[in-house]
DNA sequence: ATTATCTATAGATCTATAGATAATGC
DNA sequence: ATTATCTATAGATCTATAGATAATGC
């Protein structure tokens, strides 16, 4: 049967049914996360995945229906261990007794280091969410997600707050936040000064710089 | 002469006898300047380049040498208005008696309404960066020009700053808000809920958390 | 008479397929 | 006996050119 030949939930890959498979599915979602990130997306041309894979062209075509197939089947991978790793990270018990500054400052600092782990899947996962609508709507969900749990962290301490209104400055440092680690670990579009500072200078002055504008104590230790 | 059919200085598109050519190039120009930012380099083909400029492929090839040549003429274009703008805009004697703070509030409100004044042109510079390296460096250039020109501003004001390493505040508050003006008006990857809010709270914000953080005090109005 | 534009297409490049060959594991 | 891989190539798409036609301005 021509229509089982791709799995029922993954529509885009093949369910191998040997070891080698399994190999080979890695090998290529690796390749094209590496490819994808560097030269975009069209700029990866399914000859240099292969080869960056190890395997021939006709092989990926055995595994994957097409490119297309390829982009959702990593971004599946992504948005697995985004998911995963921000359920832990926001879970509120986890931060019972801490402090805003306490919280802003692990945020940054585990946002960057998972980041740097896998430099190539948030970019590819932008950049395929620019193309592929149901990618794109995917991406935001998991965003607004990460989003709302840190908001709520925070919200829950707006006592410890100087600021006149604090849903307002949260808001503002969520967006700064973002912003400032998206730029220093994906789009370093050049190197200033402060670029070159070593991340625990990073960390100490947007840690720094969020305390002061929300007008909170700074971190405890 | 076959050398002599591009023009010296600009060795990449023809120099026009007629009115009409001066029309098309500009034409041609706007149109990959929007279509480059929208879909990117390769996502733009000359034959859409040619549509939206309302002339045909061939007309096209008569004024620029290839693809590569209408990118240089683009960024060319660019970086003549870039350094016209800052060179005016950071000129010192035009802040003689200005603080910190409203320096700070200028340089944000004039990024922005410059910005989105021609949506796609830095982002298509910065495209034309990534693979263009002799573009790259001019960008870089460009950058370091404008950052030393602000940097100079505020360093001289270094007496009204509270924080306890001026020089180092002042390069952390550049890449700060480089990054978020960036975000807020080339890159905004999610509609997130501050992005929303209009620019004014936008400038307010900013300025208030630069403020803050420096130890200087508010805008003077 | 020169300059600019158009149409049609050659040549290069990339995606995806067809058909043959090699490896796996019952 | 089935599954995975390889080589070779068809078909689609895009860049750039050739040669013919139209517009400009001396």
């Amino acid at each position: 049967m021509q229509s089982s030949q791709w799995t029922s939930d993954l529509h885009w890959v093949r369910e191998g049914k040997q070891d080698r498979s399994r190999k080979t599915q890695a090998k290529l979602l690796d390749a094209a996360e590496d490819l994808f990130a560097e030269h975009g997306i069209d700029g990866a041309t399914m000859a240099d995945i292969a080869a960056a894979a190890g395997c021939s062209i006709g092989a990926f075509y055995h595994h994957y229906r097409d490119k297309r197939a390829l982009q959702f089947a990593l971004f599946d991978r992504y948005a697995t261990m985004f998911e995963k790793t921000n359920r832990i990270a926001l879970d509120p018990a986890r931060w019972e007794g801490a402090r805003i500054a306490d919280i802003v400052q692990s945020y940054v600092q585990v946002s960057i280091e998972n980041d740097r782990m896998r430099p190539g899947q948030r970019r590819a996962a932008t950049e395929l969410g620019r193309v592929e609508p149901e990618i794109r709507s995917h991406v935001l969900k998991l965003r607004a997600m990460m989003d709302t749990g840190i908001r709520e962290l925070l919200l829950a301490r707006s006592d410890e707050i100087g600021h006149s209104d604090p849903e307002l400055a949260i808001s503002f440092v969520l967006d700064q936040l973002g912003s400032m680690i998206r730029t220093r670990v994906h789009e370093p579009e050049m190197p200033t000064r402060f670029a070159s500072q070593p991340d625990e200078q990073f960390f100490a002055e947007t840690v720094r710089s969020v305390c002061a504008y929300l007008q909170v104590d700074p971190p405890s230790h």
